[in-house]
DNA sequence: CGTGTAAGGAATTCTGACACG
DNA sequence: CGTGTAAGGAATTCTGACACG
């Protein structure tokens, strides 16, 4: 499918479609015309990526953390990138770092949105029930 | 206490908890200096506040969330207001569907974030064992 | 950094019409 | 009838840039 198609189907903007791509995150076809060309795949992967955006990641912490792992552009520079050091896939300890520092950020603001969220459903349930307050 | 020992306790701003006053969140005593004095059911309306803002809440919306109800100072207002009209407590109609809507943003957003926080604990749980991987 | 927008051009698709065998 | 084609407009997409918080 085609970019318009694509959004539409995610709620993803236009815009940010290509961002993605130009940051490594999607690697569509394309078309002769030009005109980038996306498989069925690209939906669940576009809306992961879009998932962990609005949760406030990065694209470069979003790149490894992708299942099928970096889009095939991208793979071919890290490939190389890695070849001049060594050929092996070593953790990174500073990406590492970045990562337990995102899951703290996380959780800490899923306490707190939770902590929100069940003060918004006591005060919805006790405005539909006002039996037992003053 | 007054509001340093406050903010200290609670990791909320002074600029903030003087802010959470002037919206009626908050309604501490006065001293003779005109210091405020916090008590220590403050410490936790205080941190409630924080979170609901954190959360994205306006403090309209957290006013009548608060479960001993608006300050004193506001309360005062509010009752005038309600005077004026009837005298119980309608729920308002409007503010409820803004609760309403707020208890939806507020699901959504975590459920991304809950997303977001399992794939990098599965990737950090993948770096620490990269025993399956390629 | 993530996102929107205005700009100007290129490729695509649409419809209704005409032509052909 | 099924099919190709030229015609004109509308919708879509492309890239690179600027703006914003």
């Amino acid at each position: 499918m085609r970019i318009g198609e694509l959004s539409s189907r995610t709620g993803i903007s236009v815009r940010m479609l290509r961002y993605y791509e130009e940051r490594g995150l999607l690697a569509p076809q394309r078309a002769a015309s030009g005109y980038r060309c996306y498989d069925e795949a690209d939906v669940d992967r576009a809306a992961l990526v879009s998932s962990l955006i609005r949760s406030g990641l990065t694209t470069k912490l979003i790149i490894p953390l992708l299942p099928d792992g970096p889009a095939p552009a991208e793979a071919a520079e890290a490939a190389e990138a890695a070849e001049a050091g060594d050929g092996g896939r070593r953790p990174d300890p500073e990406l590492t770092d970045l990562f337990t520092a995102e899951l703290a950020r996380l959780e800490a603001k899923i306490a707190c949105m939770t902590l929100s969220r069940d003060a918004v459903r006591r005060h919805l349930a006790r405005l539909a029930v006002p039996a037992g307050g003053a």
